[in-house]
DNA sequence: GACCTGCATCGAAGCGCTTCGACGAACTGG
DNA sequence: CCAGTTCGTCGAAGCGCTTCGATGCAGGTC
């Protein structure tokens, strides 16, 4: 391995010269800088970065912590996960991604080690116990998902109870008046995550100010589960034409079942998804949908938390603002 | 933050004293041991990760480098990402997660700096840019995937060329003649991802022994794409009783678009499908499928590459055998 | 010409850990 | 009872970098 030293006689000055041309926190001349820029080139120069992050104390590394578990829906993790990557290296930043198994002692390991500069936390719930560790750590943090104390907390997140409401707005404006909501699987709901809980708040309030009839059914995913959800709805309120689907595995298979039963989408019933945009556009019908800008939080969370490292404290609470798109899954009501 | 000294002084024992309690690597006394590591506790003391790395030269982190490109099955690659880094931590490494944007550069960072100790590529090309860098570093590497030319490779893959055998081998038996493959995307193939290849392979020679005839179309996901796809099959071969499903963003259309057309499945038309298995289960119906062992993949490339780094040689390719599960979607020709 | 200023560079002191050689004490065998 | 081991521990060197004075030198000022 090449190291500082090594570049500092090939170029003929000191290391530490070497140091600042690299870090820029001194002025070098012109003639000088670039020599040594021509040794590091030549000799394919790396900064070490164990050295690195023993001199600095920073190890220019961000930690996602994902959860384990897998009824949240994955692609959408996996969005968020790629931009944080991607976003955290245009600031010079690796990223270290942590499984949820190890539980919230690996917050405490990572911040006490100096493994990681700072963290990010996915999928965080009401009541979440990494956040007690990550408040007694001096680290920065940023959650993506809303806890329910978010004092002293920076959270990025996706306006849930704006969406909610914007999905009731939609088919309300449409003539709708019943409608149904095919939700998250029930241990979502047990679990108490943020996200589900406030879009219901979302399109219980709204449906409220509408005057329009919302029944509210948990779903798995699948096509089984669907079925007989599917069938409970009918069965309860047999003149429902509007549904609202936030267990994105459960898109398909809805449309499948309906176009089963004979009921013609957008005509006799409309459909609209909570789900990112791809899924909506995959679908067999094309379908109208709240997407879920699964890469923009991925950004703002390193945004936000580059930011916080750079000494600007902003302990707020950034809610992205929901926008529906009208496709073919969606009409006015039949009369 | 503690520092080995300051429990080195808290159990009135010398720094040395300390690490070999902590590493193991000399014998230490019951008695200073236990003092040591009750101090461990009482100071909440974690290793400062960059000075390990620079003392030893170790990071304790394997990078797993995924490709960017989403045309590839997002979940099988979350499986996989997840599966390294939980197998990874029970070895006492920690993952970094690097994304394809920064291309094959990114190798020659992260081992010339020594921020990780290993590396496991993702996606593997059959001519993939990243291997001449890869080779020319020291640190050891392992494969998902197989590459054209695999000398002085470990690589772990899906048996591919087996899979599609099975699939072909199952169809055959249950008497269907003429069967017709969905492929991956156009790009897929273009890219010459070996995978597709491989499967393609088996499948073709597979369908020569046993006499039956194929008919390969390559798809994108999605219905639209689907649909026009399976038109074209039935315009050219009327008598397909089969289908192989490879992409699997098409397998719940291509059911639906059965189900529309009134073919029943499994009666007048059997459908296998390369998938997890968890897709498998959730599809409308439930379908018989080889099924991708991602996890598996993930763990395997950890335990080599681990094993890499404790010295162990062991350049070779272990293919996963892969097996074909039965379900719903599949059985007798018609007459 | 003496003085100050600012720029460019250097030397040296760590950062917190691992690891090697050394050393005393306790044990072994002849 | 002494040489030779083995065991448990310590001290010190050093990993490759950052960073803080210090220093030399050119240029401007009175």
């Amino acid at each position: 391995m090449v190291t500082l030293a090594e570049v500092a006689r090939h170029a003929g000055v000191s290391a530490s010269t070497v140091s600042y041309v690299l870090s820029g926190k001194r002025s070098i001349s012109l003639e000088t800088r670039e020599r040594v820029e021509a040794s590091i080139q030549e000799l394919g120069y790396h900064p070490n970065a164990g050295a690195r992050a023993l001199a600095s104390s920073k190890s220019n590394i961000v930690a996602l912590m994902m959860p384990l578990r897998s009824d949240m829906y994955v692609p959408v993790m996996m969005e968020i996960a790629i931009a944080v990557a991607t976003t955290a290296r245009t600031h010079g930043y690796d990223m270290l991604l942590l499984t949820g198994d190890e539980g919230a002692s690996a917050v405490r390991r990572v911040t006490r080690s100096g493994l990681a500069d700072a963290m990010i936390l996915m999928d965080v719930e009401l009541k979440d116990e990494r956040l007690p560790l990550l408040r007694e750590s001096d680290r920065p943090a940023v959650l993506i998902g809303l806890p329910a104390d978010t004092t002293g907390h920076t959270c990025v997140d996706l306006d849930f109870v704006a969406t909610g409401a914007l999905c009731v707005e939609h088919l309300a404006g449409l003539g709708h008046r019943d409608i149904a909501v095919i939700g998250e699987a029930p241990a979502v709901y047990e679990r108490h995550t943020g996200f589900a809980e406030r879009t219901l708040d979302g399109l219980r309030a709204r449906s409220r100010e509408l005057g329009v009839r919302l029944l509210h059914r948990p779903c798995e995913g699948g096509y089984q589960a669907v079925a007989a959800t599917l069938a409970r709805v009918f069965d309860e309120r047999p003149g429902t034409t509007g549904f609202i689907v936030q267990n994105e595995s459960a898109v398909e298979p809805l449309l499948g079942l309906l176009r089963q039963q004979g009921r013609a989408v957008p005509e006799d019933v409309s459909v609209v998804a909570i789900c990112p945009d791809q899924v909506a556009l995959q679908a067999s019908v094309r379908l109208t949908s709240v997407s879920i800008p699964a890469q923009e939080m991925g950004r703002q969370a390193v945004v936000r938390v580059i930011a916080k490292l750079a000494g600007q404290p902003e302990d707020e609470v950034a809610l992205l603002t929901p926008e529906l798109s009208a496709r073919a899954s969606s009409g006015p009501a039949p009369i």
